[in-house]
DNA sequence: GTCTATATTCTGATAGAC
DNA sequence: GTCTATCAGAATATAGAC
């Protein structure tokens, strides 16, 4: 507490007038990430076609998280010092995010696009994979993000083909 | 400290018989897991075939994790909680787990089995698709190890398929 | 809304008896 | 090699002045 009040350039008692307790301070700043998330995705435009829906997902997710660096680090790493409560609620809005993705897959076996034989194991591997461009990603690198995202998009497209 | 002591069945003064301090703990424990890690790795028998390797890399990395939860959490969680000396110890051999699977491509992609554009990025990307499976796999659950290495092989194959 | 001061608990680590 | 006792600093959180 008295590291954040510091960036932010009060002293920490001065913090708790905007939160009651540390937990809290977590919870809604992981809350706020989700909720921000599902709503920067559901404003996309529709995509009729499978395949494109899901390179129109790798291509937000990867942008979208590596300006986020710090949000996705705490939304994996302080999963556990939530309370059960708290847990329950991010939970369900990060299984809400999955399920966007497992909707683009479902969609895409129907039609004969896809072939995956579970679609929630498949949805969680491929978030976990664009997850990793987190840990090495950095702007002014060997790579541009256009770069990143055509590396990504040729693996994630062909990890479900037919 | 006292937490670690606690389940060892000793007090917290007695663990500095065995580590002079938390710091070198730490690293101690993330330096044994990864030289066991590629020993076991190492101890496995050569595959011809690229995509035998591949295979056999993708079978060996699930269970090995699934078994060692904790130390792979750690493993990525701790990393920033490192001196600058330890951290780069640690980060070459993580590194060096990373040749190991890169080669495998390297090879593929010159026996005209992969087409992988950057198999750096490609091997990166890869395990953590499978370092996936620690965040929601549990013995007894939905799908058993053996299915979720068929799943998983399923992906990694069409991922670097040419 | 922020400050200073402080209560309380916890933390890593050490000293010395056994 | 483990124990008890303890130190010094850091942690979260609260109280009351301004």
């Amino acid at each position: 507490m008295r590291q954040i009040a510091g960036e932010v350039g009060v002293q920490a008692g001065a913090l708790y007038n905007y939160t009651p307790d540390k937990q809290t301070l977590l919870f809604d700043l992981m809350k706020t990430h989700l909720d921000e998330l599902l709503l920067a995705f559901d404003a996309l435009p529709d995509r009729a076609k499978p395949v494109r829906a899901l390179e129109q997902f790798t291509r937000f997710h990867i942008p979208y998280h590596s300006e986020r660096t710090d949000e996705l680090f705490i939304a994996y790493m302080e999963l556990r010092n939530l309370t059960h409560e708290n847990f329950a609620v991010i939970e369900a809005l990060r299984r809400d995010y999955e399920t966007r993705l497992e909707a683009i897959l479902k969609d895409g076996i129907e039609r004969g696009n896809f072939a995956v034989a579970d679609t929630r194991i498949a949805a969680m591997a491929l978030i976990a994979m664009l997850n990793g461009v987190n840990t090495w990603f950095r702007e002014g690198g060997r790579l541009s993000m256009a770069e990143v995202q055509d590396l990504y998009w040729d693996m994630v497209r062909k990890s479900v083909a037919s």
